[in-house]
DNA sequence: CAACCGCCCTGGGTGC
DNA sequence: TGCACCCAGGGCGGTT
């Protein structure tokens, strides 16, 4: 699943081939996938067609390629990929959009079986953070990778929220960038349950929390991301190699490699957390 | 306003 | 072989 670490791999990979090569078509085969596109597919295409990507950028999960005072989003969702392919190869059965370049070298190939994701384009302003960034991305907080990601003010806003504290991880605001499998890694590392209210825990416990939550990322990152299928890969069609090193999630009857006791999984919203109850001491209810 | 719920979507896997 | 159901889950709109 991509997470930062993965859309961080996939940024690396579009600014190796896609930068300052004037657009020549942008072909959209799911109209799903630029739902949020609110002007259309035939504006989508008319403002991408002649453009060059200037540079690629991310926030969190969000990637953006800019063009002159605006730029095209891209968030992939559960399964969306980057594909950057050469022109004839044959069209990926899950291909939702294309974009060719007036060179006739690489092309873009957005991807994306099940169509959480998407693209569109969007205005550049300047955000709380004095960061020239997308207006879509001005509600969610710095990832960790941000250079002016503020540790102790982020664990500061965690501390406010009365919810479980992996909602508040997975919720974005404080932080950016961490999904289930990151937010469960970094829980385990911590040593924290992740059914303990983010208002409970001590500020240098929350701090702990967010530090592991940067190193596991950092991690990940240095592997090429994790893999657990086809459905996660770089822009060259690879998979990362970070599955290997997972110490909770989906390891759920594996012993926990710091007490051996076996890795538990159980549902938290609509979903599955994967922890050790030895180390991971539940709240008291 | 914070918190919470349900929906969006597909293909692979499983149980009957 | 076929059908119903489960599962992966980030983001967001609507409701409490």
């Amino acid at each position: 699943m991509p997470e930062l670490p993965e859309v961080e791999t996939v940024r690396i990979g579009l600014a190796e081939h896609l930068l300052h090569r004037p657009i020549a078509a942008v072909a959209v085969s799911h109209s799903r996938a630029i739902r949020r596109h609110a002007a259309g597919k035939l504006d989508f295409q008319r403002r991408l067609i002649g453009a060059n990507f200037q540079n690629v950028k991310r926030r969190g999960k969000f990637l953006w390629l800019s063009i002159a005072d605006q730029a095209l989003m891209i968030h992939l969702g559960m399964s969306g990929q980057c594909l950057v392919v050469s022109p004839s190869a044959a069209r990926h059965r899950h291909e939702r959009i294309r974009i060719e370049f007036t060179d006739g070298h690489n092309a873009l190939s957005f991807v994306d079986q099940r169509t959480f994701g998407g693209a569109h384009l969007d205005e550049l302003a300047v955000d709380k953070f004095n960061q020239l960034v997308p207006k879509s991305v001005h509600h969610i907080g710095l990832d960790p990778f941000d250079p002016d990601f503020d540790l102790t003010g982020a664990a500061k806003q965690l501390r406010t929220r009365r919810i479980e504290v992996k909602r508040a991880l997975l919720d974005q605001a404080a932080v950016s960038g961490i999904g289930n499998i990151y937010a469960d890694e970094a829980l385990w590392l911590a040593k924290v349950h992740p059914r303990r209210t983010a208002d409970s825990l001590s500020i240098k416990s929350a701090q702990n929390l967010l530090q592991a939550a940067a190193e596991v990322m950092q991690q990940a990152l240095r592997q090429g991301g994790t893999s657990f299928d086809e459905l996660y890969v770089n822009v060259n069609g690879e998979s990362g190699y970070f599955s290997r090193c997972l110490n909770a999630y989906g390891q759920a009857g594996r012993p926990c490699p710091r007490c051996s006791r076996p890795i538990k999984r159980e549902r938290f919203t609509n979903r599955y957390s994967h922890l050790c109850p030895h180390c991971q001491r539940a709240p008291q209810r």
